[in-house]
DNA sequence: ACCGGTCTGTGCGCAAGCGAACACAACGAG
DNA sequence: CTCGTTGTGTTCGCTTGCGCACAGACCGGT
């Protein structure tokens, strides 16, 4: 058995003020976070929050007839629930673990009794939901303008972000289904990035070999995204 | 000079519990809402929040290229400004009036202040921001999914519940701007819904016929966003 | 060594929507 | 009434991405 990690590698917990993090510590549960594991489903109301330690999770909205769009991606930079402090207790969509991984959680009357606090938690919270809502519009925006090949690229560099390291563990079309294109569609736009020698890939490995030419290739959304995470979560939050 | 609108036509105000309002009432300030005004712009600190009587607020990002993209619509049901009080003081997008009206507005600092009582007040707004994310999570789903004519059809719905009667003042290059198409593709769907006998148009005004036929045409996404508009914010949150 | 499942590559025809160009009708200011 | 402006209708070729079908390559288990 391996020792847990670090809870504070999730960068919320670790910008928590030293009061708080005294009180969340014994509160938090580590938790696996299998590929595929749905965390909340689509309507259900949320028994817990969720902060990624080293997985990735996507927010995506399931139609009526089974197809996928993706919302946003959250990994160690944030937390998985927010609409049970937001006061909606649940919300139209669902989140998977897209990369598999470990995380800590924290039941939901402890997170509302802490954001009821209306202390330093509150406000960094709702920082981390305004940053949050910017990767929803932006995703819509590129929806509407951008290529297949663009929002790849956007995509993987937001992955990247959300992990160490330049491999991810993800099929094409596992991928497909989040950005809610068809698979070939991904096996073309890879084949391209591969061809120029941007990524290495092979059943299921991706490995990212050049990532200031998948910024160059990438659209402006996802320079927004980042700009607004950095700017609304700065890692000196905890003083 | 007509008598100025009462404040509680917007719901959020009216909404508000008796000690809020008495604090609120004499700081609100009536604003003349016309067509095209910028109420903020991408990235710029917010001086003020907005709450519409009669008016639509559209917020949207615009490109680098100067195409754009709806993000949401915002009403007499809500208030244009959320970043305000979710700590970023601005966001990448910009709040441009999609129908002329009226509205009243609060100062900045106002807001805040009365968001950090952490009274019912802060409760009512969080709740109108998660209503908000869903229908920017829902915009960037049919961006995906939805044909041109579908999106339309939500538009015009998601317009006319934000308004009193059936007309809309609203050109067709207009639409095309917000919903982040071409002209001509919004006049062949508009031209298929007058011949269907949904709709009558004549340069700029649009009435709407048969609005349930209008929402039989349209996609899941309207149903969702107003769904959850309806749970998240009753009209009976003041008691 | 074999076999079945998974992942990736490829080739159609098809529909939606784009960009550009132009016609025309309605309105409104002089 | 006239003329410029604004709003709408129509056409045409083109690109992107879709749906479908199928082939080959790789992997793991027996």
């Amino acid at each position: 058995m391996t020792t847990p990690p670090d809870p504070r590698m999730n960068q919320l917990l670790a910008a928590l003020p030293a009061p708080e993090w005294a009180r969340w510590q014994p509160l938090l549960e580590l938790v696996d976070m299998p590929l595929g594991k749905v965390l909340y489903e689509s309507g259900a109301t949320l028994s817990h929050v969720y902060f990624p330690i080293n997985a990735i999770v996507s927010l995506l909205y399931v139609m009526e007839n089974g197809a996928s769009a993706e919302i946003a991606i959250v990994g160690n930079e944030g937390l998985v629930g927010i609409s049970l402090f937001m006061g909606g207790e649940s919300t139209p969509s669902r989140a998977v673990v897209q990369s598999a991984g470990q995380g800590y959680r924290l039941r939901a009357h402890a997170m509302k009794d802490e954001f009821n606090r209306a202390g330093p938690v509150l406000h960094l919270l709702l920082r981390y939901t305004q940053a949050l809502i910017t990767q929803m519009t932006q995703t819509a925006v590129c929806n509407r303008h951008h290529s297949l090949d663009q929002q790849l690229c956007r995509w993987l560099l937001l992955s990247l972000d959300r992990l160490d390291g330049a491999d991810l563990v993800m099929t094409q079309e596992l991928i497909a289904n989040m950005l809610g294109v068809r698979r070939e569609g991904v096996t073309e736009g890879a084949l391209k990035l591969q061809e120029a020698g941007l990524i290495r890939y092979h059943r299921g490995h991706i490995t990212v070999l050049d990532r200031p030419r998948l910024e160059q290739r990438t659209c402006e959304c996802y320079a927004v995204v980042k700009r607004e995470y950095d700017r609304l979560l700065p890692v000196t939050l905890a003083q």
